[in-house]
DNA sequence: ATAAGGCCTGTAGTAACTACAGGCTCAAGG
DNA sequence: CCTTGAGCCTGTAGTTACTACAGGCCTTAT
């Protein structure tokens, strides 16, 4: 044994597991470098430990909240560090959180366009349509 | 000449200038099938007939609207053949304004978690943070 | 000893485009 | 007639954030 295996490492389909994060994901967050390389077994297998197995949820949680990779990058680089003040980490979160507004604004535009042009409808068998006027018209 | 060039016919690039589209997004309609093979020159350039160029405003006037290419499909079918009722269209047409309401949903309940994680926020330089404290925490 | 499951790697697929590179073709000016 | 630049052609790769294989070791229990 070249590394040792201390009591809370897990492997990767153990921390998938009590971590709900799909196996496979885990490695994609590797691969892009949100988690760390992790320690590995003689046989190669990887060992995550309890301080790997926090930055997960961190990065889980964050995708909750929306926060996009990039995004999750630059909080992780702040709070790893340990530099980061409260205004940094409001300011990401702000920029987000007008990104999720207007996210909102759009998709009730069209849900109001929608509403609009299919109120008209006759529900039966009638081949005039305003739905297909609405997309066919010149 | 093979083919005859009537009033009418446009180039691709005509295309993407009157339609609004951009111009490699018409070859890519063409190739999953939304938009025909076009007419072409003897020395292979498209030619978009009158045709043509209304079902590729049908397709981006869809797609402002926010249907997946997949419905854009089964509306397409169902216009061109000129087979569609009102209630088939009024039915994919509601299908789609139910997942645009789940989606406005999941985002306002974002944005409210948002608002409630950031609003006691210091916006200063004290490392405190509730945010960083919300996605740290076990 | 062997079989089942877990883990490894690299790669391809998803949605809906967008953006090249490298090479023809076409139209206008000299 | 020739050139030059714009426009068109093809195939392929990149975007976001994963997810799902295939083919092959490793581990664990019976």
């Amino acid at each position: 044994m070249t590394f040792t295996v201390s009591r809370g490492d897990v492997k990767r389909g153990e921390l998938a597991r009590i971590s709900g994060c799909n196996l496979e994901t885990i490695r994609y967050y590797e691969n892009i470098g949100l988690m760390p390389d992790p320690a590995r077994t003689d046989s190669g297998h990887r060992l995550y430990s309890p301080d790997n197995q926090r930055r997960l949820r961190f990065v889980l949680r964050a995708r909750e909240l929306g926060f996009s990779i990039d995004e999750i990058r630059s909080l992780l680089s702040l709070v790893v560090l340990g530099t980061y003040t409260c205004g940094e980490i409001y300011d990401i979160t702000q920029e987000h959180l007008i990104s999720v507004s207007d996210k909102i604004a759009d998709l009730q535009k069209l849900q109001l366009t929608l509403e609009n042009i299919s109120k008209d409808c006759a529900t039966g068998d009638e081949p005039e349509c305003p739905i297909v006027d609405t997309l066919i018209r010149d």
